[in-house]
RNA sequence: GGCGACGUAGCCAAGUGGUUAAGGCAGCGGUCUGCAAAAUCGCUAUCACCAGUUCGAUUCUGGUCGUCGCCUCCA
């Protein structure tokens, strides 16, 4: 199946190819855990996830690759500025080691909660400082960075197509917008970025802190990417995702930093995902990214203490375009929630009642497999799932379990151990079905409902059809 | 101030220069049904507004209004 990906780079769709025959060299921007994810940032990771499942699911092998950020980013332009984990740190009483491991265990807990598949190679900054100051050092030598007392830069002016990716010129930016801003009079260009920073001047304190050619110090916020990147994939790596906020300043830096290093393309498909948006839920939707401050701050825990399965939220990105903002409410989750459980319960009985799969099956197989090559329609493949259950309703054809279980290779809502778990029963709830169909077929209705009460109470609903009795768990 | 995106039914959300503008959720009415649950049928959109291009625009162009994002670490 050949797909057709958006790229962020040409800003069209293009036939995706890889340049090595067979397998994609993928890179996702992971997490800084300094906090907890929230699900706006969790939506990035299912876009990544449904793109990675999509190119397995055309047959390629994908190596991927996703760095955790333990270095902390600054919480301020520029160069000065509180680092982020020493922040936390200070707060929670401990190192800014033990906070970053903390956050980064829940984080893949939450990726493991809502199917996402883990990455061929998860890398910490904290452990690649080397890689960095060996690409930092090939910088300076080959003349695209400078050492001022503060700090190593990158001189934008070196690297003419640095605005290709943004498309938006420097001349036109605002700099040191904001009054606590200080540039270092030694920097030469205002969009020149850190490499390095020494541990001077505010960064006197900083508690993360390595040797360098430059002095003790901390690696900029850009670097990390470009040098895990290319240690695990290569120089030139197939895709790389992030969310739509890098598109102006992080992968462009990554970008410069990376082909200035090697002369060579660094990606060939930048991908982007879109926001997830939302307001004061308390009150509506108002129409804004969320944030930490925005007090719009829904973390997937948030979701499963209110009782949402954490997979419905899944399902409810995947009624988005990935390239489309989506509006958060709790009206959309309620949505997707219910969505979500008609399609377990289809699939559970389906699973009971079984059947041949019927040549009308193909149409839908096809139109799943066209939505998905057409930049990971997943409205559109979406929409053909439903349409497929309710032509097998329709017709009384139940065939449809390997149509649905092979989408679910992309979906990862995980209805083939819905499906089982709904209709596993044991030996003594089995015998009380029988018992209850005997009963129904002396019309004693009494004892029926008394068994389908009994049963009620334990979870199983039974659904008596023409088929016979359908069973399933609700818990 | 600069750049960009978006505005489709009660809610979420696809899509197209021209037969009936996907799908999900919610709602209303009917069928089926011992009960229950499910299923099924029907109903609910002049595609923000104005102008232009066109035989024809929701889809293209321009403008207006509104919303949002980026320009600063942030998915």
């Amino acid at each position: 199946m050949a797909l057709r990906l958006y790229n962020t780079l040409t800003r069209s769709k293009e036939d995706f190819q890889t340049l090595e025959p067979g397998v994609v060299k993928m890179y996702s921007c992971g997490p800084t855990v300094y906090n907890y994810a929230h699900i706006g940032n969790l939506r990035s990771y299912i876009f990544a996830d449904v793109l990675r499942r999509a190119l397995e699911y055309s047959g390629y092998e994908v190596k991927h690759v996703m760095n955790v950020t333990d270095v902390g980013h600054l919480t301020s332009d520029a160069d000065i500025g509180e680092d982020k984990l020493d922040r936390e740190a200070r707060k929670e009483g401990k190192n800014p080691w033990e906070i970053a491991r903390h956050y980064e265990e829940v984080f893949f807990n939450d990726l493991k909660a809502l199917d996402i598949e883990q990455p061929t190679v998860k890398c910490r900054a904290t452990e690649h400082i080397p890689d960095m100051i060996a690409l930092v050092e090939k910088l300076l030598e080959r003349g695209h960075a400078y050492e001022t007392d503060q700090a190593v830069y990158y001189d934008v002016t070196t690297f003419p197509s640095y605005t290709a990716l943004s498309r938006q010129s420097l001349e036109d930016k605002i700099t040191a917008a904001r009054q606590e801003v200080q540039e270092d009079p030694g920097k030469r260009n205002p969009a020149d970025f850190a490499l390095w920073f020494k541990a001077v001047g505010r960064f006197e304190n900083h508690i993360m802190r390595w040797d360098s050619p430059w002095g003790v110090g901390f690696p900029g916020w850009h670097i990390e990417c470009s040098a895990m990147s290319m240690k695990y994939l290569g120089e030139t790596l197939d895709i790389h995702t992030g969310g739509e906020d890098h598109i102006w300043v992080h992968h462009p830096n990554e970008t410069a930093q990376s082909e200035g290093a090697t002369g060579k393309q660094f990606v060939r498909w930048w991908m982007h995902g879109a926001f997830l948006v939302v307001g004061d839920l308390s009150r509506g939707v108002e129409e804004r990214r969320m944030g930490k401050s925005e007090g719009n701050f829904v973390r997937l825990q948030t979701l499963i203490n209110r009782e949402y399965d954490p997979l419905a939220y899944r399902y409810a990105c995947l009624m988005a375009h990935y390239r489309t903002k989506l509006k958060f409410t709790w009206d959309s989750i309620d949505a997707a929630a219910s969505g979500y459980n008609s399609l377990k319960d289809f699939v559970a009985r389906a699973k009971q009642i079984g059947g041949e799969e019927m040549p009308w099956v193909g149409e839908y197989r096809e139109r799943f497999k066209a939505a998905l090559a057409d930049d990971l329609n997943m409205p559109m493949a979406m929409a053909a799932v439903s349409e497929l259950v309710r032509e097998a309703e329709k017709r009384k054809e139940y065939g449809v379990l390997d149509a649905l279980y092979d989408f679910d290779k992309v979906l990862g809502l995980q209805l083939r151990s819905a499906a089982e778990r709904a209709t596993n029963i044991d030996k003594e709830i089995e015998s009380l079905i029988m018992e209850r169909e005997e009963a129904r077929a002396t019309k004693d209705w009494a004892r029926a409902d008394a068994i389908r009460k009994q049963l009620g109470d334990q979870g199983i609903l039974l659904e008596d059809t023409p088929a016979g009795t359908l069973w399933r768990r609700t818990t």
